[in-house]
DNA sequence: CATTGCTCCGCAACCGATTGCGTTTTTTAA
DNA sequence: TTAAAAAACGCAATCGGTTGCGGAGCAATG
């Protein structure tokens, strides 16, 4: 437990003031170059670290980017997060992650804290249950820059990153329906988010271009988990009218739904059609590997930090765009392919 | 862009002093109820945040948990993270979070960011490459705990968090021979790392148990990704004397060693028994349903951020315990299970 | 009434780096 | 040789809370 040095140890030791230090450790032009190798010579010699939080203190910024996340275990997130990562880290930022559980209570607490220590930018993916936008107006009113991606608000003309997910829904369900499908279900999460909300309309929108009628019990929400996807099995198995086309708003719930119908003695993808959504990587070892789009995660991620960053930096505005929607296709995979 | 209002603002309007604003705020118990009273509601009024990195600079603490990891895009790790990101949370801890990319020029200078960014503990989890215990000796230098967990160093005191990685290997490759399979292959990640290398030795302990004999053509030394997977199936398909059982170190690049297998006719578990490691959603979905080990990555994460904020708060110290061996256990299933 | 003991609050010195402005020294121009 | 400009560095204020110590006010005790 050593005392920390600071620069005024180094100034002493080299008979020069605390200002010279400092300017010399980050390299100001007006310090001698000799002075400057003395200085962080000395400085390496001594184990002196820098001290963050005055630093901070006197020039009002942290590099640091905060994120909240509804959760961080799942495949989509941590991809996200691992190319946000490395982009601010090579950036000299540091990022401080947060868990919403998909709770708004929960988020509003993380933006509070994310707020007290003044993130430099915040970027966040909303919670299930997230109506107002007031915790995030604070930010926008110190001119503390937030970008939402994937779960975003629906109107508004906040900063988003997003995919097309009514294109998308759109095309997995017409490309149900191409296959055959007469009855096509739709297992979705919480429609209070644009996610959800845009991939119902976009299933419902394929749904009328194919004349295919659709009624309430074709809608299926719930929370996406694996255990949703085996619930989600039992009450397709109790509908008097199945579908024979599902169509599920993630993979992992797909891939277990998929495995309980399969015990049950149902063909895949004959008997029905499945198809889900993020190419996690179990779509690609469920048997058969299931129809998805290819949700660009990683993209996505560095898209944010990448954004956020220049922001800050000065190099381009947030404000000059509001939304950038990113590519994203339809993977037809066995699960739904009956035609060869 | 307003102006940050701070506690002396909040003093002067209240007509007290800036000492009398910090106690209340922070509930002191020398003030006042009333007094507390006022401040509380004036701050609120004014919009007032507290500054952390004053309060940072002035308590030389952070409330600020630095964590590193090879990567945060496995289900493992999410999930570890997901673990501790709660308890720090509900702590008052916050965490910053940094991938090495498995590299150990990178875990460098991770270790030096959180290092000046002077975190008040610090949780690692090594890259493949890590040989030297120095960038987190200045840690226990300046009397911050750094604690493991998975990836430790072999020997030495350090505070770490672990599984029984060589009884695990053994039990399931006991398990394997036990269901009759007499040439079993290891798949694993970089023998350096504590995790793969306790594995194979379990391996071989149990099949010299078994009088099985090994052969260097039965090690296969991958970075266990998806890929690695495919790619070792190819290389067992043109081994002139095929295995006749895999043990792979992890779940992902079983799914997909499995996979390709299958689709080149093997028989599992009948000609190929398979097993994997860490429980991932993917064993459980793969077909046929992967044996594996239950790796407790919630309860380990938990465990390390308990545990460290323990000590931090000096419930516990780090310093008297240096092991913690967590319960983890075979679950068979039927990729490995020929008798029933 | 004097003394003791609380309760409640203010003073002022930190924590460590940054930076505008001024001063000294050196270099260049006239 | 001297004035002007540039280079190099120091002074001291500042960022915003925190906290040891001391003091005022007031009630309780003897």
């Amino acid at each position: 437990m050593a005392k920390e040095i600071t620069i005024y140890d180094i100034a002493k030791e080299l008979s020069v003031s605390a200002a010279t230090v400092s300017r010399a450790l980050q390299d100001h032009r007006a310090i001698n170059a000799n002075t400057k190798r003395r200085v962080i010579t000395k400085a390496e010699e001594m184990g002196y670290r820098s001290n963050q939080f005055a630093s901070n203190l006197r020039r009002r910024k942290t590099n640091t980017l905060g994120v909240i996340v509804p959760r961080l275990n799942s495949h989509f997130v941590s991809t996200a997060l691992a190319a946000m990562e490395k982009i601010a880290s090579d950036a000299g930022y540091n990022i401080i992650i947060s868990q919403s559980m998909e709770s708004g209570a929960k988020e509003i607490m993380n933006a509070k804290t994310m707020f007290e220590n003044r993130v430099d930018g915040l970027i966040v993916s909303l919670a299930y249950d997230t109506d107002s936008f007031e915790h995030f107006e604070k930010f926008a009113g110190k001119g503390i820059p937030v970008i939402f991606f994937d779960r975003v608000f629906d109107g508004g003309d906040i900063a988003s990153i997003v995919i097309d997910n009514f294109r998308n829904a759109c095309d997995i369900t017409k490309h149900l329906a191409e296959q055959g499908c007469r009855r096509i279900m739709h297992i979705t999460g919480n429609l209070k988010r644009n996610v959800y909300s845009e991939r119902f309309n976009g299933y419902k929108q394929a749904l009328a271009e194919a004349g295919l009628p659709w009624t309430n019990d074709l809608l299926l929400e719930t929370d996406l988990s694996e255990k949703a996807g085996a619930d989600a099995a039992e009450k397709i198995m109790a509908m008097p009218q199945k579908p024979d086309g599902i169509f599920v708003a993630n993979d992992i719930c797909a891939a277990t739904c998929m495995h309980v119908l399969q015990q049950n003695g149902f063909l895949i993808p004959n008997d029905m059609a499945v198809a889900g959504f993020n190419n996690d990587p179990v779509s690609r070892i469920a048997e058969p590997n299931i129809t998805t789009i290819n949700y660009p995660a990683h993209q996505m991620g560095e898209l944010a930090a990448t954004y956020m960053i220049n922001h800050l930096t000065g190099a381009a505005s947030i404000h000059t765009t509001n939304k950038i929607i990113l590519k994203s296709e339809l993977l037809i995979r066995a699960s739904s392919l009956r035609k060869k």
